[in-house]
Parts: structure tokens; sequence; C-alpha cells
DNA sequence: TGAAAACATTTTAGGCTTAAAACAATTTGG
DNA sequence: CCAAATTGTTTTAAGCCTAAAATGTTTTCA
């Protein structure tokens, strides 16, 4: 009888690779910790967002796109941007059309698109929250180092295109 | 008028440190690139799981954690382990006694506490799409070298202790 | 002992989220 | 030109999720 190979790979009787059972524990455990990571600190910002602007995460997420975009957004934009559905934003817009922080208007040249944009109060008061939500991302990876982020930039741009990579071949 | 330091620590006429309006734009970024990867994994991950399996991503999550505890755990447990609210927890639970893959009970020694547990059913199917949930893991990882994975292993490591250590500063 | 604190869970109210279907407007291709 | 396909948005139904208050139980400690 013999004893386990050591060989990732195993080999059968023909030398030929053969399919095994293979263990994915490694590839596991890094989705399990990616995870972690990005609950524990979206949790801690939802929590500081609420206290200090009683505002809700995704309202701040939606407002981030639109303050990057002066002219404006389509809700499809949107949509794709923050990678949520469309009736997503829908409501998500509705609300802050109606807290004052959006405007919406349908397009001129195409009556199925509507077009966001912040208000001059969603402006003010999405600068005041961002300034502060930058001090606190900080604090949050306050530990590590400058090399730490470059790299985790890298790393983390692999497993986004290795993702997508995957994604796409199975939804071409 | 001076031209612009390169310096990252601007010095004032005293030759002291002084506090200066940070750049934290590389943390930002790293934090929205942190969030895409995640996302972009766990809807492709509660795609699958809804087409293949019918099953959503919460129950699928909360029967993985109870499969690793062959003796039950309370609710609390549940709530602490995936990061969720009591409430949240209570739903699920509810729901998912209600279609037979959870036995809920009364612990004897504490009146407070329920212990759920995975019925046999419960158990049976948890294997069979966790063993899928395996190769699409796997698959959406899959450019990435054994080397990258324990590299992003070891700095995620790193990331989640200093937001652990961020979040203690602000709730001790 | 017995009131107060701590703990485990549920309830409540409101908002978020999704997938799928429905609707409306535009573009395409025969 | 016009029917079919495509695109952008909304609606629907169901479930997820949170924070805070409420309920019931156990522990603490004066």
């Amino acid at each position: 009888m013999p004893a386990e190979s050591d060989c990732t790979e195993m080999l059968d009787s023909e030398t030929k690779a053969v399919e095994t059972p293979e263990d994915h524990a490694d590839e596991l455990r890094l989705w399990l910790r990616l995870l972690t990571c990005t609950t524990l600190i979206e949790g801690e910002v939802r929590g500081r967002l609420r206290q200090r602007f009683d505002v809700t995460l995704p309202r701040f997420d939606l407002m981030a796109q639109l303050d990057k975009a002066p002219d404006g957004m389509t809700l499809s934009d949107v949509s794709k941007r923050m990678m949520v559905s469309n009736g997503n934003v829908t409501g998500l817009v509705e609300r802050l059309v109606e807290s004052g922080h959006l405007d919406r208007r349908t397009s001129e040249t195409d009556r199925r698109v509507q077009v966001i944009r912040l208000t001059k109060l969603g402006r003010a008061e999405f600068r005041r929250m961002a300034a502060e939500h930058e001090t606190w991302i900080a604090d949050l990876f306050a530990d590590l180092t400058p090399k730490d982020v470059r790299e985790l930039m890298r790393l983390l741009a692999k497993t986004k295109a290795s993702a997508q990579k995957s994604a796409a071949r199975r939804r071409p």
C-alpha cells in the first residue's frame, strides 16, 4: 500500500494529470477574511454616519457618486457604479429628492432617461460628511504602512480582475 | 514666496511638526477597492446560490455557521459570528425552522437562551451546496497565485486588526 | 434577600435590497 | 415604414437589515 504523495497534482497509472477532489480551503478562507474586513469597516462607517450626521450609508454612497459628476448621472449609471439593482436606486433617489438633497429631471433628448444631480444643499451636506468620513477611513486603516496599502491595492486589483473574468465566464 | 515642499510632514516656522490637512486619498481608494471586490464576489455567489439551489445568501451563511457547530449555537453566538443584528437572526432562524432546515429549542439550563442546530435535512442540503460553493470561490480567485493568496491573507489580517483597534477606540 | 444590572431574545418601525415583471421610449433591420 | 429588439425606469412581492425599545430571565452585590 503506497504512502500518500506530497505532490499537489496526482498522477494516475498512465502518468497523466487526473482530476482530484481539489482543496480550495485557502481561497475559501481568503474570501471569508475579505468579507469580514469589509463587513467590519462598513458597519463602523454606517454607525458613524448615523450618529454624526443621521444619514444612512446607501444615501451617503449615492451622494458620493453624484459629487463626482457635476453634470449629473442617469439612474442606470448610478446603478452600475454602485453595483445595486435599478429598483434600489429608484427608491433611494425618491427619498433623497424628497429630503431636498437631489434634483431629478427627465432628459430633453431621451424621455426614458432620468438625470439626477446634487442640489446645493445636497452638495454642501455631502462635502461636510465626506471630509469627516475620510478621517474615519484613515483611522480604520491606520496600522497599514504605505507599502501595505500599495500592495493591497495591487492584489485587490488582481482579485477584481479575476472575479470579473470568472463572472463573465458564467454570464457572457 | 517659498515653493511648495515635497516633504510629507510640513514644518512650521519653529521647526515643529504641524497639523496639515492630511491626504488620505490612498486609504480611501483602498477602501473603495476592497468594497468593490467584496460586492462583486458576493453578488456572484448570491446569484449562483439562487439559480442553482434557490437559496438566499444569508440563509446559506447561517447554515455555514451551524455546520461548524454540531452541538448547536445560541442566537447571540450566531449574531456575533455573522456580524449582524440580533433581530436579523431571529427572522432568519424563523424562516429556516419553518422550512425544516433548523431545529430550535430553549436551553434547559437558561430559559433565556435558544439553541439552534441544523436538522438532518438542513445538514444534507448545506453540504451539497457547500461543495459547489467552494468551487465557485476557487474559480473567482483563480488568477491569484498561492503566493498572492498568502500575501492577501496576511495583509487582510493586518487590516482587520487595524479596523478592530479603531472601532474599539471609538466604542471602548 | 431583593433591587439593580446584565443578558438573550423578540418586537417594532423604517429603510434597504433583490429578481422579475411591467411599462415606456428609442433604436434597429427587414 | 414599422415590427421587433433594446434600453431606462418603475413596480411588485418577498425577504433582509438595522437601531431602539420591550420582554423575560438570570446574575450581582449591597
